[in-house]
DNA sequence: GGTCATATGTGTAACGATACACAAGCCGCT
DNA sequence: AGCGGCTTGTGTATCGTTACACATATGACC
């Protein structure tokens, strides 16, 4: 329990020869403690107190053993959105859900989306890395190929040698896509970004394959078929582009289309947090929903249940662990992530 | 660019062979790009990538210099609760800017709260760590300070040899309960946890002493010196006891006081989101806020404004960033966090 | 008593990188 | 010519730990 106030760093050879035992026997003491006798093992472990010996050293252990049980996990968004986007949030607490069974600890891996990330990629002391949905070109991907480790993409893109942990986003898309614009004789789209430059603008008619973000590509592809499908052409179909992937954002859009002399009667968003601005928006416009306004979101958050939405319900927790797992090279269950289409009162059908 | 699959990790050694350098003119071209010729530096780039090397090893990089270039952060909860909870997240946001600005990681530790914690802690290869709020005796605590590396604890409990961020709780307690229970006969508290076992009571006249969480002990504190300014004895006031920080339970807890024979006219809560349930509770009870129950939150979130809760403003991402520069061994400019009682509709003053 | 299996202890050689001190070459300056 | 300073390159020791192979003691069994 005396700690003697050593400024410098105890090693286990000091602990070994205040007990009088060998360097082994006192590391076999912290990492196969069956390996050592009762006796020996409290003298090293009486002798670990004394010095003030907090355990081997965490550097020294990963280099020796080659594998420092931890996993990385890089956000293509600025940190501070990942954290304020509550389906990024439960994704990470899948991760948390699996670290915490095997004893393994999760890095955040900041990434400002300056140059400057893909040296810290590199310096990732992990065992392997999970790469939350980002653009097809971020050179983060081949930073973290690079580094020969287990490594899983959630969403997309499709990297080869990583596996990929998503759902179908195309078919959920032209599945909850349909709900929404049944009915319908002018949709409109609320989407994520397109670019990497994010600003909010309205659009219609461009070229879906340019987006670079795979899941809102695919997303877009869905929606598109769906609104054909309705007998709507593509280039009839109003696009209201959301720099960030929130209510506030998406209800200033909504507000905008709603105001305009061809408003939208149906709104397919991407997330229940855009819907929920949309409802808001429509609220204020006095347009009843669904009669007036059909909205769907996605991702069955818990606001989509207080708002009534028709939304696209998958599971990103288990999403989560499923990458967890994948990076920590088990072999995953299931690659592709189920999903089903949850109809509420915002919808005609 | 030709990477040749060598199944073996490739080391630093190897390149400086293949560019015919020595070892250190290789370590210098990462390290020290300026102190190599730009000759000596392409060639060991064009061995590095031909080998398929990615940069020097993360973890004897770390033994080597004694440094990790990582934080550790210890939630007190079980993870998902942590990112559950929007304050915690900013809190996270916080550090997460400072790690981004420094170049570090940073590294999530899931404490379970179970026996098996502690070796993780010891486990983790970090520079600094930052504890988030947890109770007096959390065995977690003196792990961390075992390690002899910058500690920061935030919220509570002060721990000799760790630093302290934090507001003054229970001033700011009483003075948000003196604008809570203004005009108020029968005030109530909607609480935290008071015990390691996290379940839902109702109670009243307890010994604030003995709560094991100081944060939620000295707001406990503050609003027993709010209530006895006002005039009311301290067991006369109702304390509800919510076993998650979230707006469902509070709504159920408040539901039960209102409905109770000796209902609350005031309901001091400690979260914006507990406030938010409060206040959903007492329209669904069909009273009147301010007149029939004042209520007030605790943190100044976005629902707060929307709801037009009085509540206490304090920065969580600001201490989120002091706690990390306190961890990274910089002098914190201020230890003691400011706040401040943000006056809305939801109270009679 | 002899044989074999099990329990316990030890020494040495890595793991892959960087700090440090030193050496050699080159320049300009007096 | 001689000196000092700057740039660039190198060898060696070391960071703290664990894998591995080997040595010894103990007990069981016929």
């Amino acid at each position: 329990m005396n700690s003697s106030a050593g400024s410098k760093r105890v090693t286990l050879a000091q602990v070994a020869e205040q007990a009088g035992v060998s360097v082994m026997t006192a590391s076999y003491t912290y990492n196969q403690p069956d390996r050592v006798s009762e006796q020996a093992r409290s003298k090293v472990l009486a002798a670990a107190s004394q010095l003030g010996y907090a355990g081997p050293d965490p550097s020294a252990r990963s280099l020796r053993r080659g594998s420092t049980r931890t996993l990385g996990v890089v956000m293509g968004e600025h940190l501070s959105y990942a954290f304020e986007d509550p389906e990024a949030v439960s994704f990470l607490a899948g991760i948390a859900d699996v670290c915490a069974d095997r004893g393994y600890g999760m890095t955040i891996l900041p990434i400002t989306g300056a140059a400057d990330d893909v040296p810290r990629i590199t310096a990732a002391a992990v065992d392997g890395f999970i790469v939350w949905t980002t653009s097809d070109d971020d050179p983060v991907l081949a930073a973290v190929r690079a580094m020969k480790r287990p490594a899983v993409v959630h969403g997309g893109p499709a990297v080869r040698g990583m596996e990929l942990v998503s759902i179908d986003n195309r078919a959920a898309a032209r599945a909850v896509g349909a709900v929404a614009f049944a009915g319908a004789g002018r949709p409109a789209v609320v989407s994520f970004p397109l670019s990497r430059a994010r600003i909010s603008t309205i659009t219609s008619g461009g070229d879906i394959t340019e987006v670079l973000f795979p899941v809102t590509r695919e997303r877009l592809e869905g929606y598109r078929q769906a609104a054909e499908g309705a007998g709507i052409a593509w280039r009839d179909v109003v696009i209201a582009v959301c720099a960030r992937n929130d209510a506030a954002e998406a209800e200033r859009v909504a507000a905008t289309l709603l105001a305009s002399a061809e408003p939208p009667d149906a709104i397919a968003a991407m997330s229940d947090q855009q819907a929920a601005g949309v409802v808001h928006a429509a609220r204020a416009a006095g347009r009843a929903i669904p009669d007036d306004l059909a909205v769907t979101g996605w991702d069955d958050a818990a606001v989509a249940e207080r708002l009534g939405l028709t939304t696209v319900a998958q599971s990103l927790r288990e999403q989560g662990a499923a990458c967890a797992h994948a990076a920590l090279g088990e072999k995953p269950n299931a690659q592709t992530a189920s999903w089903s289409i949850v109809r509420r009162g915002s919808t005609r059908q």
